[in-house]
DNA sequence: GTCTATACGCAGATAGAC
DNA sequence: GTCTATCTGCGTATAGAC
């Protein structure tokens, strides 16, 4: 991996990208991998010495990615809604960029748990803090009202990410009316989740 | 598969529920569903001449139930929002029983588009209506404000299904504070949707 | 219907030439 | 670093006895 392989490196991470966020680990074919990255199988085995190596070369990428959106700018001079707007904005654009990602992330989660465990831990969380700490940050400073911090951030959660995990299901439903929550729907979508936040933080008191 | 073959052959289904949902198609191993049913591979070939067709008659199966859920019940007694309601209540502890479902639904569909195109086709439509159509029809009826149907029916699949979805990720990450979504956590989610839903049809004039 | 034993093919992995 | 050719093992599938 010296720097004038990069080429064939990044050539076979890409496919390897491709091949296994949409069929998995078990799915994913090493020839496939190899056919598309314009090399053959044995040169795979020469960069990464066998697949389950290449997959977690991966999902660790991923899910490094993957925390990352999932954490608060700690830009404290902005009011909470206006971080948490932001918070939005920014996960509903990467997943738009990396529309299979959740999927991948979860799914290989669930077929095999204690793996992510170890990985878990590895993340760095430098870069902000959790909306949970937020919306508690918030309530305690009276800027926002008492609610469930947990609620709110699945919900939060929810609205934005589904679109994209389940568009598999309403692209099939759909294909002939065509209905895509891409480019100009992400923006109904932003507009929706922020009146949802809107609502929860100002108006409701339970 | 004759009468007397039940119990088998619902011990063999029951095995490959579980392994299929789990580990999907690819991951899926038919030694492990015989081990699981009590019985042989050799068997397992008998009643199911191949694991695609098992994993079809599983599929199959899950995306009927998976697509009735999805439906408004035709009790045109009930005021527009409490069949919403009803509607909710549904999924929601539809997906608390099969909390993997959704998962297994989506993730098929994506490996194997064209597979899902014919098989959607057959699903019977017949004991409810969509949840959009019901929108429009409250609409048209001056009982709901002007909303858009496909971000509304979009956002209230999201609060519902997207927690049972993403369930894993949370399981791994709060495994040691142990927040879960089942049981109480539940009434919880249906009230927080609900709030929404009365929100979005109440209040809102856009 | 159910089993044991076995065939077969595919996909991951390696050897070795260039 | 890249290739062709080959090995190996695992997982699906079948043969055939009971």
């Amino acid at each position: 991996m010296q720097l004038k392989d990069i080429n064939t490196e990044e050539k076979i991470i890409e496919a390897a990208k491709n091949a296994f966020m949409k069929y998995g680990l078990y799915g994913a074919r090493m020839q496939d991998i190899a056919d598309n990255a314009g090399i053959n199988k044995a040169l795979l085995h020469y960069y990464f010495r066998n697949k389950e190596k290449l997959f977690d070369y991966v999902f660790d990428g991923a899910l490094s990615k993957y925390f990352e959106q999932m954490l608060v700018f700690s830009d404290t001079s902005l009011p909470i809604k206006e971080r948490i707007f932001k918070y939005i904005d920014n996960i509903i654009d990467f997943l738009s960029e990396y529309p299979q990602m959740s999927m991948f992330i979860i799914k290989e989660i669930s077929v095999n748990e204690e793996l992510f465990y170890e990985k878990v831990q590895n993340i760095k969380k430098d870069k902000g803090v959790h909306l949970i700490a937020l919306l508690n940050e918030g309530m305690e400073k009276n800027e926002i009202p008492m609610i469930d911090p947990t609620v709110v951030m699945m919900n939060i959660h929810s609205l934005c990410a589904y679109p994209f995990l389940a568009s598999p299901i309403f692209k099939a439903i759909e294909k002939s009316s065509g209905v895509s929550f891409h480019d100009e729907e992400n923006q109904k979508l932003k507009k929706s989740v922020k009146e949802f936040v809107d609502f929860k933080l100002t108006l409701n008191k339970n």
